[in-house]
Formats: structure tokens, C-alpha cells, sequence
DNA sequence: CTTGAATCTCACATGGGTGTCAGATTCTAC
DNA sequence: GTAGAATCTGACACCCATGTGAGATTCAAG
């Protein structure tokens, strides 16, 4: 698939897959012509990147990363990456905490929310229990 | 307390303190000489507000979500934010588990890599397993 | 072929969070 | 008082991810 397949499939603008590229975040193969060709794997691969990005990591610890996520079966990474690695773990867990505590509180406050004002919620509404059932 | 000594505490530069404040994250009172004093319980704040930026969030959703982690008692939020509410909930859960994922890649090339150097390694290698142990 | 859509590269701009510098003011300790 | 440290405001600069535009080239359909 060309570029702008993949940037609608993904939702990530063809700028911002180029980006990934030059930063060694994805691959291509090229056209003849010179035109970017991607193969399905791309897909979970952008996808997994932008949600990466969304939850705070940065597109050179990504790159360093994503090896991680692929391929865990061959090849030890390199033993100098081993303190990196536990570094960024660690970075993890807080966001992981940090995020989990703030969602414990979106939920009081929702919960209450729709507690009070169950009785005439509109459409939007009922998404919000229905969301709640993803803890 | 000052800026320069919440500064030291947090770790957050006093020029990113008053942006924060700017912006509406935090507060402080003022000196009669105009130097902004803050109390104790802004360490925690600005903590929290740290570790909600590393996690990919932004200044200005932070603002509108601290106030569900404070105060959870007292008044509901308005009622027009509760759709804003339920969509950062799930940005939110979204990058828990991107980033839960992460951290499974993570241990599992951490263990592997500490399997293989298990006998000669030295101190940065110990916090390997130690902080294996915060799962 | 030709034509229009898609893609290419390259450059410049933007936004958010932060760093840094300048010059003035305030605080603290002697 | 006075000196030195800390803080103030305001402006400019930087990084990173992304947007945007120009001008050239390629692709796909008639």
C-alpha cells in the first residue's frame, strides 16, 4: 500500500509517516517511480507508534523500543541497552500509575455524574457507562 | 515556601512553575513584595501534574482533569464536561495499555538479557530485578 | 498521449513545554 | 544601610512533532 492508504488506515498524516521513517521508525519499500510501498505489518506497527506517542514516549525512545515489542524472540538487544531498558521501564510504571490513579478519579466523578442526572441522559450519555465497563 | 526551594523539591525548573501557575495548574500567594509563596500541598500538585505531563498529557487537559483528583467530594463537574470527561477517560485507558504492553516486551527482554549475564553482573544489573518486583 | 490525482523532496511555519538572558525589585543577613 | 542571593517580568530561542506550501515527478485511467 502507498502512503496515502496507509495515512487513512492509520490516521497519521503522510508528513508524520515520513517523519517516522526518516527517524527510523518504519520502512519502505520504494516504487520504480520512487514512491513509498508499505506492507500490511505497517499498519500495527504506525498504530503501536502513535500510541506510544500518545502516552508520552518520545519518537528516539520508540525507535529504540519498538525491537522490543517485535521480534522478542531473536537476539538479545545489546547488553549496554540492558540499563537503558530498566530505565525506561521504570518510566512506564510511573505513567502507568500516574494515569491509573487519574482514571480512578474520572470515574468517581463520572460515576456520580450519571448517578445524578441517570434519569434524563441523553445519547451521549449511556457511553459512559458503557465505557466504564472497560476497567 | 518560594519558588526557588518548590523548585528544588520537585525537580520542575521555577520558569516551568510559573507557567504552570499561568496556565492554571497551581496557585500561590503573594509576598508583599510580590514573590510567590506556596504552600505544602503544592508539592504534591506539581508532582502530579509532572507525572501526568511525562505521560503524554497536556497542560491544558491536566487542568481540566486535576480538579477530578482533588476534591472528589464536592461538586460535581459541570455537566457539559462529562463528555470531555468520558474521552480522556479512554485516552487514558488506551495508554495504560499501550504502555503496559511496553513494559511487558520490557521485562521480557530485561529477563532474558539477565538470564544471560546472571553471573558476572554488577550494580546497575541488580536494580534489574529489583525493580522487576513492581509488577 | 494526456490529464488529474497522488506522491516526491525541500523549506518554512506553528504549537507546546522549557531554557535562557536582561534589567529591575525584593529578601536576608551582616 | 549595604551586599549578595533570590525572585520578578518580559522577551527571545530551542526542541520536537506536525502542518503547509511550492514545484517537480509518477501513477492510473481514459
Amino acid at each position: 500500500m502507498r502512503i496515502g492508504e496507509l495515512s487513512r488506515r492509520t490516521g497519521a498524516s503522510p508528513r508524520s509517516l515520513r517523519h517516522y521513517e526518516d527517524q527510523g521508525l518504519i520502512s519502505s519499500r520504494r516504487s520504480p517511480g520512487g514512491h513509498r510501498e508499505y506492507g500490511e505489518e505497517t499498519l500495527e506497527r504506525v498504530d503501536r507508534v502513535r500510541g506510544l506517542l500518545g502516552a508520552g514516549l518520545n519518537l528516539a525512545t520508540i525507535r529504540d523500543l519498538l525491537p522490543c515489542l517485535y521480534a522478542r524472540e531473536r537476539g538479545e538487544p545489546a547488553p549496554d541497552l540492558l540499563d537503558h531498558l530498566c530505565a525506561e521501564r521504570e518510566r512506564v510504571t510511573r505513567s502507568i500509575h500516574e494515569l491509573e490513579h487519574m482514571r480512578e478519579a474520572l470515574d468517581s466523578v463520572i460515576h456520580r455524574s450519571a448517578d445524578v442526572g441517570g434519569t434524563l441522559v441523553g445519547g451521549s450519555r449511556v457511553e459512559a457507562a458503557a465505557t466504564l465497563a472497560d476497567k
